[in-house]
DNA sequence: CGCCCAATTGATAGTTGTCAATACACGTGG
DNA sequence: CCACGTGTATTGACAACTATCAATTGGGCG
């Protein structure tokens, strides 16, 4: 459906900004930094030593505005990303129309597993907001004379590791009670800002409610109103799309 | 809870009442067969060539009577199974006891996948039926001093295979309504039946309702009430655990 | 400033969960 | 071999929750 680099058709990002029609690219400046193995090992949050073989490769940068796709569902593999800044969400779409929102992504995580598979991307990628990724090209560790290097564990180690978020999400958008669900997306987000660094009691959520809905599979008006009750319970605090978590051990307890 | 290596205690298997055998288990005594890779590749479904290196490795059967798991959650990460024969689920316990059946498995699947990232299990997996699983040590594919050889690309793939699948099973899983889950559900093990060489059309469920409702999201008597009414629509023929699909398209097709 | 979409909130219909009773299947023990 | 017990499965009635439809407010961007 669309591509994620270069020169396009101009016309770009007006239309629709919480559409699943993804727009044209608009013009990028060239200035893409890149990114050393360590770097990304670093970005990752990978604790395994630094390889010799590899080791002055310099992957680029990639900007995503907000609205584009990294890649599409259906797109031939071409490597796996990992992010660098923004927020990002991935999503298959039936053929009925129909879509689901199966994971959000943030600053470390890495992108396009499920396309080593089929070797074709089994979802699209979307950023929320402006953001960042780094591509690890399919052929530097498919190759069958690449090198025996540490960037393979490392890769193992990041596809399960997206094995085991795909399971926590399980538990989250399973709960019994859609208040249970929106509580512990929040707890989830407030992990994920944790983890980059950021405050994890103020937030600023990235998607819609349509999406969190979507992804916790309730409706939008769902969300609204578990989000509304959290609110005058006063275990948290938002405004459109800022949240303050006041109570999180309230939050985790919270059973309906 | 429960112990992965037989020779067992003997009780076991008692409080398995229903165990509807998938395929005849001859009573197998106590030699473990062995497998080579090229038999791990052919039972995974992995059509890479076969490799050069650790061919003459022989990975050992392990037996799983009915009822044992194969490993339990948070237990130290010691290898990733395939399933040679019988049916399994994966369940992941939560804090406040509840848990979450995340996945059924059968003949070609990869267990295991979510300790790489942790080296504890995130979940256990407990047959459903007698079943035998083959281990694949994991200082076999993470010694610094291993070759790298074919089943390095063997397990990327495979273990993105189970994410693209983890990914299917949100679709059954999140759909809107729950006869259409149960429909899905149905079509989904109707594949896997399919897979493994068996009919498409009639198979027996290894699962209880009460397992199906848990990894749908909805009640043991939804479940119960939804496959009725496709009984009584004619498009499926059901009784106890027994299944026949009369009319895969309208499976296919429902939407409510 | 104005448009478009996001978000909130209310009223109502529909689906699912809960509680309960019964029938059925299988393994056990008499 | 059959009766029995335990857990599975089916079905009904009712309550609870969520989806749907609708109207309004508010925010962001051109």
């Amino acid at each position: 459906m669309q591509l994620q680099n270069f020169p396009t058709t101009g016309a770009a990002h007006a239309t629709a900004p919480y559409s699943p029609t993804l727009q044209p690219v608009r013009h990028q400046r060239h200035v893409c930094e890149s990114s050393t193995l360590s770097d990304v090992m670093a970005l990752l949050r990978f604790d395994g030593r630094t390889g010799t073989s590899a080791q002055g490769q310099a992957f680029r940068h990639q900007r995503v505005r907000s609205g584009q796709s990294v890649f599409a569902m259906g797109q031939p593999f071409n490597g796996l990303y990992v992010v660098r800044s923004g927020s990002l969400k991935s999503v298959v779409t039936h053929d009925d129309g129909n879509d689901n929102v199966i994971s959000f992504h943030m600053k470390g995580d890495l992108l396009g597993c499920d396309g080593v598979y089929k070797k074709h991307y089994g979802c699209e990628t979307v950023a929320l907001t402006d953001s960042e990724v780094i591509r690890l090209p399919a052929d530097e560790f498919f190759s069958p004379t690449r090198r025996c290097d540490d960037m393979e564990h490392m890769l193992y180690w990041a596809i399960s590791r997206e094995i085991t978020r795909e399971q926590a999400s399980y538990t989250v958008s399973h709960a019994p009670r859609s208040e249970v669900r929106v509580a512990r997306f929040l707890l989830q987000q407030s992990e994920c800002f944790a983890a980059m660094g950021c405050s994890p009691r103020r937030f600023t959520l990235t998607m819609t409610r349509r999406d969190i809905g979507n992804y916790l599979s309730v409706t939008l008006e769902t969300v609204s109103r578990a989000l509304s009750l959290l609110n005058h319970l006063g275990i948290i605090e938002i405004s459109n799309r800022d949240v303050t978590l006041l109570d999180a051990d309230a939050l985790r307890a919270y059973e309906g």
